[in-house]
DNA sequence: ATTAAGTAGCTG
DNA sequence: AGCTACTTAATT
């Protein structure tokens, strides 16, 4: 017998070894096999009689037995094939390896007040424990630090005997206050749909606005699955939506689920993976790796906001979109998709009209009532004058604010005298000016720039200009010097969970954040949200540049007025007749869509045409792409450009788009085979730029 | 990924 | 020629 290993290498097919008489091997088991001079683990992807390979084989050394099903196996092949990535390069970023979770952390197991009192009684008696005991009612939760203070060893070890500390499972901590939530007609009905569609393979598009309650019906959903004994997965776009979802999801469906997701420790994504896999965790939440999560029997993935582009993996081989993934795996194990949006992508939203996929509705809002939105100019200031009025007003009947701003940083550009910006020496785009490091810093490759010289005229002063997340915490901090100010961005992720809980119990007034706090948190405290710059959302010279606005200020204003208060929107612009903006604001996604698919039909983008990016780097990459390009041309392929990018870390690149009918990724798969290594191939962008 | 082999360009 | 820097091929 045959078996066709997948190694772990950047540009390779599977390779073929000999199974030894005596070693039992199948598909999904992990591997040692002789590679040149050296000895690699891999993955067993296939069992043959033939070999492809014409020379002599090596046998296979040793086996670590069944590693992965089959199905997942399959799925990783089918994801690298269609993103031109070999699949052993797939399988390993995408698979855990066997790790042990250590307790890093502890956390009460009982209400802070309640430790105080043990702390005190056992002061006498075991003065050690109540050390311990009150560090982490104070909150030290590091196991290493605890173990540093006097008698900490064993102190540790008791109290976790004990029951009184817990090893804290979850990297974050959240508690939901229970809501007994009565489900409305719509949901009832959205919810009877899908209990009738599981098992079938049926896809369906959840749609109405925030607050319409289609969290509820995804569990709901999956734990009519889970009652038939089959699994539930539950995505959301980004991690600092996992706490609320896991406390929910765990009160409804009686039990906490699993979470999975790119930055946890290794022994946890084990834990979580591995129990899926062996029918131990019946369901996870997780972000966009968590769709590869294993189960033996899938019953329903819900994938929330569906068209956030945080669901696409752009940076790193395998470029995988987490909704494709979840339809074709669907379709694969016979389980239902639920996807959930208030702001659909206009690609799904086609699909759903042209009746791939089942549309429901949910008309109204359950949480809170409809907020009042308005649209003011911004003119130069940050917080200009309506803004500021609103802010002041609802800070004085003690509500709270959420000011969304899509970048980072003070000042998002730097011009020189003699009208130069000041950019990347590498790079080429702009710097954006940071307070918190005194400097200039580049987000594409995190380069630092204490103090730059115009390249062009030498001058070391700049006009700086734009507003990022930094510039509009100052602002706030200065015209409300009173309320307590945070924010949570890119730079503040380290205290997320904290600048998150501390929201949710009031101490913080105002929020000002970036991209994650624009969708899906729900805090009731909420009544006024600011979307400080609207326009900068359209200024992206892309395709989806319309759509990105509509789901960002239609995301973020679903965060106001979620709680007994009425809520209140003020969105700052100085295109308030752009129809992205102008729609999003009344709420109107039907005209949106209407005239974005003019748009779209008009210039034969998606959904009227499948496009396929592929970027080449390295030097003359420019050559290289036009090389590709009039190859692809002689196949007869219709290819845009190739045009230059900026560099990357100095490394220069060129684009082209290649342009076609569904079918176009097969078909560039037969031209080619195997592209070089310096060519990037991505079957479905989300940005052209 | 890692290594070996091939090759274009340059030295003095 | 001999050397380095860089590209390409092979690994089953």
């Amino acid at each position: 017998m045959i078996a066709r290993v997948a190694l772990p290498i950047p540009r390779a097919a599977p390779f073929d070894y000999e199974v030894p008489l005596g070693l039992s091997v199948a598909v999904g088991d992990r591997v040692r096999v002789p590679f040149g001079p050296r000895h690699l683990w891999g993955i067993v992807v296939g069992i043959v009689p033939e070999p492809t390979f014409p020379g002599r084989l090596l046998p296979i050394e040793a086996t670590s037995g069944p590693f992965l099903p089959p199905a997942t196996v399959s799925l990783i092949e089918e994801v690298s094939r269609r993103s031109f990535v070999p699949s052993g390069l797939a399988l390993a970023r995408l698979v855990p390896l066997p790790s042990r979770a250590r307790t890093r952390e502890v956390e009460l197991a009982l209400p802070v007040e309640e430790a105080r009192g043990a702390a005190a009684e056992l002061a006498r008696r075991a003065p050690a424990q109540a050390r311990i005991l009150a560090a982490v009612a104070a909150g030290t939760t590091e196991v290493g630090e605890l173990r540093r203070l006097p008698g900490g060893d064993r102190a540790v070890a008791a109290l976790l005997r004990k029951g009184i500390l817990h090893p804290r499972r979850l990297p974050f901590s959240y508690r939901e206050e229970g809501r007994a939530v009565a489900l409305t007609s719509a949901q009832r009905e959205a919810v009877e749909t899908v209990r009738a569609g599981i098992g079938s393979g049926r896809k369906y598009l959840l749609f109405g606005p925030p607050g319409a309650g289609k969290t509820e019906v995804y569990l709901r959903a999956v734990a009519e699955g889970l009652a038939r004994g089959k699994a539930g997965l539950l995505l959301v776009p980004e991690v600092s939506l996992l706490p609320q979802l896991w406390a929910r999801a765990g009160r409804v469906l009686g039990s906490p689920p699993a979470p999975y997701f790119g930055e946890l420790r290794p022994g946890e994504r084990w834990e979580s993976w591995h129990g899926a896999q062996e029918g131990r965790i019946r369901c996870v939440v997780g972000t966009r790796s968590a769709v590869f999560v294993p189960f033996p029997d899938l019953g329903v993935i819900a994938l929330d906001e569906e068209g956030e582009p945080a669901y696409k993996q752009e940076e790193m081989a395998p470029y995988y979109h987490a909704r494709a993934v979840a339809e074709l795996r669907a379709g694969r194990e016979g389980a239902t998709v639920v996807l959930g949006a208030a702001a659909p992508s206009v690609e799904t939203y086609f699909r759903a009209e042209r009746g791939e996929i089942e549309l429901l509705r949910l008309p109204r809002r359950v949480v809170g009532a409809e907020p009042t939105v308005r649209i003011v100019p911004r003119g130069d200031e940050v917080i200009g004058p309506a803004l500021e009025e609103a802010v002041g007003r609802h800070l004085s009947c003690r509500g709270q604010i959420l000011l969304f701003i899509n970048r980072l940083g003070f000042y998002t550009g730097a011009a020189c005298r003699c009208r130069a910006i000041l950019r990347c020496p590498d790079c080429e785009i702009p710097l954006v000016f940071h307070l918190a490091e005194r400097a200039f810093r580049c987000h594409a490759c995190g380069r630092i720039l204490r103090d730059p010289a115009c390249p062009n005229c030498g001058e070391t002063h700049f006009h700086l200009f734009g507003v990022g997340t930094e510039r509009v915490e100052h602002e706030a901090k200065r015209l409300f010097p009173r309320a307590a100010v945070a924010r949570l961005d890119a730079d503040t992720v380290r205290d997320r969970d904290r600048i998150l809980s501390s929201f949710a119990k009031g101490e913080i007034q105002i929020l000002v954040g970036a991209q994650m706090v624009g969708k899906g948190l729900d805090f009731p405290g909420i009544s006024l949200v600011g979307i400080v710059n609207a326009d900068q959302l359209l200024s992206t010279p892309d395709f989806r540049a319309g759509e990105r606005t509509y789901q960002l200020i239609a995301g973020a204003a679903g965060r106001a007025g979620r709680g007994d208060r009425p809520g209140e929107v003020i969105v700052q612009s100085d295109q308030p007749d752009y129809y992205a903006i102008r729609c999003a604001v009344r709420g109107d996604y039907a005209a949106f869509y209407g005239e974005e698919m003019r748009y779209r039909e008009a210039l034969r983008y998606p959904p009227f045409s499948r496009l396929v990016r592929m970027v080449a780097a390295g030097p003359s990459a420019e050559g290289k792409a036009g090389k590709v390009a009039r190859e692809l041309e002689g196949y007869g392929f219709e290819v845009l450009g190739p045009a230059r990018l900026f560099p990357r870390r100095g490394i220069p690149r060129a684009q082209l788009l290649v342009r076609g009918k569904e079918d176009v990724v097969d078909a560039l798969g037969h031209a080619l085979p195997a592209p070089p290594p310096w060519l990037k191939v991505d079957p479905d962008p989300m940005w052209l730029g």
